[in-house]
RNA sequence: GACUCGGUAGCUCAGCUGGUAGAGCAGUGGCCUUUUAAGCCAUUGGCCGCGGGUUCGAAUCCCGCCCGAGUCACCA
């Protein structure tokens, strides 16, 4: 089949086509002409795109023109193009192809808005043969469906599925959201570096790379935490970064090696006003992008109703039926664990078992928009110590819905010396053999010595964000080129 | 990482308890000047995911591996 376009492909030259010419005056889109009446169509349009479908009746012909907004057909008469064209040219093309096309605009007899072709160029002629583009009434025939497929070759999957592409287009408009919402507060938008020396800022395990002239050990980021506020404390008082960060750890429906965080830091201000702004900021992507009502993996939510809240221990001991702010050790939890018939894996410190037990026990009941606040301390080195004077818990919030965690913010710890404790603690963590525990930052524990006013940070899934408000199963159809394995040869 | 299911033509899929590969669409040739999954006639096309084994004979049975999906485990 390579073969028989190469010919063609071939023989278009000979005969003085160039199969690849270098622009086309478009002045119309497939979307401009639908739904005119008879006598709005324009008198003559330039229309370009992708065969699509191509059906041959001899001297007449019908061709439908994928664009990025749908696809217009065309009517394509030999006595009106001509002779040589018609055979020579049209003759030649195949499914796939892309055609620029002049002519008047008519309605056919079954009603369907048409351009009458007068004039025809070859734009770029295709050598593969497209995945089933056959469709009627939206409903495709023999449909590209392989997921596999799909996602390593996404190209296809977008001419083949129009579904697929109108995701992605609202993907970028609740982007564009979150930006506008952001820049009409004040924040201002900055970008900080991927390759970092030390990583920080979450509790994940890295990527780590190489740089050959500094001959540097580098790190590409998990977090843009620790750079974003050395900016507050360099004198932007509100900023954000909506970028991706990088972690080295297992692929599922919600996890993808890289993936798109929105970060903001906001000086002088608490977790209690980053969480209802965050709430607000939800709520109006929401009603941005098809309204607040949403269905999620089988279950229904409503972003309008008022997020519920509830503190981390509060709703640990609903689930668990037992006040486990009272159990102080990785033993304790264990012992506990053992008890309800879940087997936590050995060798979990204080704060994983702690963290493992609220997976386990609560989230899977966190459906509709919920904030679960004043987290243990040690899960969270890098939020401020609860003003109630417990010294245990600290000013932090994080947002589940539908069972899966989607944001996570803290009043920011800026006390220096007491942050310098808790990042050592980490470390000691990590030498245990934590992988995910943090290392020392020193540069970033300097900037702090200088100064960090109290701030409040958040950080938000946008891949996630995406999945719920498109109602998207797995983030790797909200991702454009998912991570793959490589293919066999 | 574990388990389950899957991988056959460009796409969607058949192929039963082993006998040497099929359909529709796409492609190619022919007819057809308002069709729309156009139609009619003819026809090309396959390391049956990869490697090994059993067998006279393997797409089919067995073992190993690769890739994907789903579930679980870990993480956002």
């Amino acid at each position: 089949m390579r073969r028989v376009r190469r010919q063609k492909l071939a023989e278009l030259r000979e005969l003085g086509y160039d199969p690849f010419p270098y622009s086309y005056p478009v002045t119309h889109h497939s979307s401009a002409l639908q739904g005119l009446e008879d006598d709005q169509f324009p008198a003559e349009v330039h229309i370009a795109g992708r065969v699509v479908s191509l059906r041959r009746m001899g001297k007449a012909s019908f061709a439908h023109l994928q664009d990025h907004q749908g696809r217009q057909q065309i009517y394509v008469k030999r006595d009106i193009l001509g002779d040589d064209i018609y055979r020579d040219l049209f003759g030649r093309v195949d499914l796939g192809d892309f055609l620029g096309v002049q002519g008047r605009v008519f309605r056919t007899r079954t009603g369907e808005i048409t351009v009458e072709v007068a004039r025809m160029e070859l734009l770029a002629k295709s050598l593969r043969p497209l995945p089933g583009v056959k469709e009627k009434d939206g409903t495709a025939f023999d449909p590209f469906e392989d997921k596999e497929q799909r996602y390593r070759r996404r190209y296809l999957d977008l001419i083949a599925n129009p579904d697929v592409k109108q995701v992605f287009v609202r993907r970028a408009q609740v982007i564009r959201h979150l930006r506008e919402l952001l820049d009409s507060e004040g924040f201002i938008e900055v970008e900080t570096p991927v390759l970092q020396p030390v990583y920080g800022g979450a509790s994940a395990r890295p990527f780590k790379t190489y740089h050959n002239t500094l001959d540097q050990t580098l790190y590409l980021r998990i977090a843009d935490e620790l750079y974003l506020k050395r900016l507050i404390i360099g004198g932007f008082d509100k900023v954000y970064e909506i970028a991706k960060n990088f972690r080295n750890e297992g692929m599922d429906k919600s996890h993808n090696p890289e993936f798109t965080a929105l970060e903001f830091y906001w000086a002088y201000a608490d977790y209690n006003q980053a969480m209802d702004f965050t709430e607000s900021l939800l709520r109006s992507v929401a009603e941005s992008s098809g309204g607040t009502r949403l269905k999620f993996q089988g279950q229904e939510l409503d972003l309008a109703v008022p997020f519920a809240r509830h503190s981390y221990f509060e709703i640990l001991n609903k689930y668990a039926d037992k006040d486990l702010s009272r159990l102080d050790s990785a033993g304790q939890l264990n012992s506990f664990a053992a008890g309800r018939g879940i087997s936590l894996e050995k060798d979990l410190n204080y704060g994983q078992a702690l963290n493992k037990l609220f997976d386990l026990l609560v989230e899977p009941h966190l459906v509709q928009p919920t904030f679960i606040v004043d987290y243990p301390k040690a899960l969270s080195p890098l939020a401020k110590t609860h003003r109630s004077g417990n010294a245990d818990l600290v000013e932090r919030f994080e947002l589940f819905m539908a069972g899966m965690e989607f944001a996570n913010a803290f009043s920011e710890l800026n006390d220096p010396l007491d942050q310098r404790e808790r990042l050592e603690a980490q470390a000691q963590l990590r030498a245990a053999g934590d992988e995910e525990a943090q290392p020392v930052d020193e540069d970033f524990l300097e900037a702090q010595e200088y100064g960090m006013p109290p701030m409040a940070g958040v950080g938000i899934g946008v891949d996630r964000l995406v999945m719920l408000l498109t109602g998207q199963d797995s983030i790797k159809d909200v991702i454009l080129f998912p991570a793959m394995r490589p293919q066999q040869p």
